[in-house]
DNA sequence: CGCACAATACGCAGTTCTGCGTATTTATTG
DNA sequence: CAATAAATACGCAGAACTGCGTATTGTGCG
């Protein structure tokens, strides 16, 4: 049995496609959610399930947003964005939020059942159209953020050299030593530098600087 | 009826996929090629066909080349890519070169039928791991050729599992509760994977693991 | 069967990190 | 001159990590 979330803020599509899915006896629906506050909340409570069907635009916080989150927080659940919205800005950011696969909402029950095993198996279903644009994503480069340098975190000097340090693996004691500051300030430095990333951890900070072109 | 063309050097994967193909009535083969001058030269006499599965390794003009020039001489052809590799570099040169689809050699005569229709409906076919590579791509952002020959440190499936939860940034608690394990295990298994990558913080272990291309 | 090893699990102790508050000095800028 | 920002620094408390020892279960191998 594959245990199935819906979050969608309309009631109209929700029910069409839970009804869709509920067509195969391999899956049952475990959560319905409007938004993306809801699912997360569920989620903290229990957080049994296999996949999420995500809606991107709704109230509150939206599928994007819920999406980098429950895909951080949660790396083994497989989520399914499924929207009205073709465009490739929409695609793009889906996929960097870090969704398993992308389908409009007009999809065949058949189509859905079998992406939803595709995500299963590691895959990334998509719809036609979706699967075009996707390779034209790739082709033309992408919107705005090809270039993977150059994000500007507002860091000072002293606290990107303190970040080269951290992502170094040293211990707050031996950049102290390295840079001739005390223990105490490079725990403020970084303690700044996780602020502007807007991170909680070494490790989060320093995947975001690389991908931000700091390192 | 749907004309196609097949090249492939080597004759035993061409012949099978020959006959793979021609398990339906739609299809008719209009041309064999053995390499990208080949099919070139047969195409300037006559182009009368609707889509090419189209090897990438091949000897004189290799597939990536011959489709660069098809799909700009002939951009009504439709060229689906069938190769054994499955690397972002080559996909990502397919698809610069224009390649409308991009199929693994193992696939079944049903997904290849289903393929070719996607192709002439101006869709985008692949099979699933490309699917998933093609994300990937978006994702990160162009190959980068920065060949990280993979390194061996002995880890088990499940130390390695963990250690990609790591280098997520999530905390024992989280890992656990995402691998269905307990706190102490995590702990177990985060110290046998220092241990053998022979170090002592988790940074340490990331940047090691990413360099081994063990992430 | 005996052995090695992977996977599971927990306790203890010590270290390190993280968040928050507070504070001083120096340089820059409106 | 006043405001602001950067760099410096410390205390406290709680969370998270690391190292070491120990133990059980199951699996594969000679």
């Amino acid at each position: 049995m594959i245990r199935v979330a819906i979050v969608e803020d309309i009631g109209r599509i929700a029910e069409t496609l839970k009804q869709k899915i509920l067509l195969s006896p391999d899956f049952e629906i475990v959560n319905m959610a409007t938004n993306g506050k809801e699912i997360i909340q569920q989620l903290q409570k229990d957080h049994a399930l296999e996949v999420i069907i995500m809606d991107i635009n709704m109230p509150e916080m939206d599928g994007i947003e819920a999406t980098t989150f429950i895909t951080q927080r949660w790396p083994n659940i497989k989520i399914i964005m499924s929207t009205v919205f073709d465009d490739e800005q929409n695609l793009f950011n889906a996929i960097m939020a870090g969704a398993n696969g992308y389908l409009l909402k007009d999809e065949t029950p058949q189509k859905i059942h079998r992406s939803i095993y595709e995500a299963l198996e590691g895959g990334a279903p998509m719809s036609q159209m979706i699967a075009r644009k996707a390779l034209s994503l790739i082709k033309t480069g992408k919107p705005e953020s090809s270039k993977t340098e150059n994000v500007d975190y507002g860091l000072s000097e002293r606290e990107t050299e303190v970040l080269e340090h951290l992502s170094k693996g040293l211990s707050y004691e031996q950049i102290a030593d390295n840079l001739f500051i005390s223990y105490g300030t490079v725990r403020k430095h970084v303690e700044n530098i996780y602020r502007k990333l807007r991170v909680n951890n070494r490790t989060e900070a320093i995947d975001k600087a690389q991908k931000g072109g700091l390192l």
